[in-house]
This record gives C-alpha cells, structure tokens and sequence, in this order.
DNA sequence: CTGCCTGCAAACGATTTGCACCAGC
DNA sequence: GCTGGTGCAAATCGTTTGCAGGCAG
C-alpha cells in the first residue's frame, strides 16, 4: 500500500538528512517521524506524542517537540500554527494549501493543482531563498457560517478541534 | 496624509462592523483599532498594549487581547502567528504575502501584485466561504543561509525576531 | 571516546477566564 | 434598564530549558 511507500521514502529522506547534518540518528526520531507520516491530518505535538507511546512508551514530550522541531528544520515536515491553539505538524512536505477558519481556528487541506505552478517574483529571491510556498484561505467554513447570528467568540479553547 | 485617510476608513469600517453585528462601539475597540492601524509593521498584542496605554493609562492586557481577537473576526486585522512566539497582527487586510524563515521563524512582508490575481478554483468554495488568500513563502531568511554548518537549532526565544 | 540526544521536572510566557463593576444603546 | 464589555488577578496550557545520564558514530 501507498501508506508504507511513504513511511519508507520518508525514512530514507531522514537518515540522508541526518547523515547529511551529522546527526545521529536516533530511534526516537525514527518512530516519530513515522508517527507522524502515518497520519493524515494535522496532527498536535501531544497527539503525535500518543501515538508513539504505543511503540516507545517512555518517550518524553519534550523529546517529541525536540524531534518535531529538528524534522521541520530538516524539511521534512511543516509546522502549522493556528494561533493560540497547539502547533501542528503536517507530514505533506508535497505542495498544497490550507483553508483556514477565521472563526473557530480550524485548518484543513485543500489541495488545487492548479495553483501549485505559480511563477514566482525574481524579488528578493536572491536574499531570501525560497523552498516552497502554500496558500492559505482565509474565510469561513461551512459549520461558522451564520451571518446574521455574530458573536465574537468566547475563545473556548476546548471548541478548537481539527 | 494617507495614515489618517487609512485610519479614517477602518474606523468607518469599525463603526459599520460593529453596527451590523449589534456590538458596542467601545472607546477601547476605537483606541486599539486605531493603534494598530497606525502602524507599518506587524505589532504583539503587548506592543499595541504599550502604544494603546499612552492614550488610554489604565486599559487592561486582556482588553487588548479581547480586542484584537475581536478586530480578526471582524475582518478588520489579520492574526499571523510566528510558532512558538506570541502572535502578530496585521493590519493591512488588503491582500499582501508572507517570507517565513524556516530557521529563525521570522516573518516579512512580501509584496507581489502578481500574485494577488489568482484565479481561485471552485472546488469547496460554496462550503467554504473564502474572503482572502495570502502566500506563505518557507525557505532560509538572509542570516539563516548556510548550507554548511546546519545545526539544529537550540529555540532560544530571545532571537526570534521581527 | 565524545558529543549530541533524551528524560525529567521545573520554569516560562503568552493567552484565557471568572467575577464584580461599568458603559453603550 | 439590560446586555455585553472591561479590569483585575489567578489559572491554564503549550512549550522550553538546565541538568545528569545514555546512546549513536
């Protein structure tokens, strides 16, 4: 199945990555990355943390937000950030964009082949240099929909699910 | 001046919004509004908090926070959030892009007008409302480019900047 | 061997919330 | 007058850090 293939390119990507870097490769950042590519959502240092109690149950936190942080630096990962809620971590390094919820935070793939061959402004390319691009849509999705019914939310932090 | 012109238009906007949702047109919501509107860069709630005290001594931070939270769903501020550090808001509503440094997480302001005439595709656009889009340029800012000497990087709070 | 990584527990800092009071409409 | 906003102080929660021991190269 696909879902192996991808847990194996990923694998291989890591220990290049890492050889690369001179960094150990350590089974920790095995199982998390696996972790995390296994899953098809944006999935939360915490819920990733779960996930690899399961196959490594000493693993710390603060190792998974150590090796999710190095996984993003390696480029084989993206953190998204819906502010004030958790990070979250996206195992698609593939291009593709995001629908973001102004209302409840909510972030999810959208995926539009067209818009993944923009031709990018020469500007600043030189300084800045670019590894890729996502857009994000900024709007409202379809469960905040209510236009006549507005009320500027109370920030419950429980409500903010993905 | 044009600052005022801009001032003068989102405090139009502030007052319609407001009116149009039923919401109390507070000094605060006036004074935050125009305090962020004032402003070129991309402003902490804490840095609005600073600039808003001068006019008003004895507003709260978690006014500010409420405000500002308040202004985003309005559609009034954008919130751009640098991960890990405290979230920014962007009072340019009008459509402009993002540089991420994947590194340093800094964020600038990436002007592009060929870029602001995307064609959108329809697919989930009735389910999901889009108001706008940005860009999100990932890649290595200027002081974060070299290739060589890659370590992963220590989080120290105190660099990120912007 | 040596240095980086991990686990632990504590620190940190941004943001939120409960409550009593005050202001807009 | 009623509803919702504000200020305060405390709580919350995600995330980071310092340190001692362990593991990869």
């Amino acid at each position: 199945m696909s879902q192996s293939k991808k847990t194996h390119d990923k694998m291989s990507a890591l220990e290049a990555a890492c050889r690369h870097h001179g960094l150990p490769l350590t089974v920790q950042r095995r199982v998390i990355l696996a972790a995390l590519v296994a899953r098809d959502d944006h999935p939360t240092a915490d819920e990733i943390l779960e996930e690899v109690r399961s196959r490594l149950p000493d693993v710390s936190r603060t190792t998974v937000y150590r090796v999710l942080n190095t996984l993003v630096q390696l480029g084989l990962a993206v953190k998204i950030c819906s502010p004030g809620a958790s990070a979250r971590f996206d195992p698609k390094t593939d291009r593709h964009h995001h629908l973001v919820c102004v209302q409840c935070e909510q972030v999810m793939d959208f995926e539009a082949p067209t818009l993944n061959t923009l031709t990018l402004p020469d500007a600043r390319k030189s300084a800045f240099q670019i590894h890729d691009y996502s857009i994000h849509f900024r709007g409202l999705c379809v469960d905040c929909r209510e236009p006549t019914q507005f009320k500027p939310k109370k920030m419950k932090k429980k409500e903010i699910k993905q």
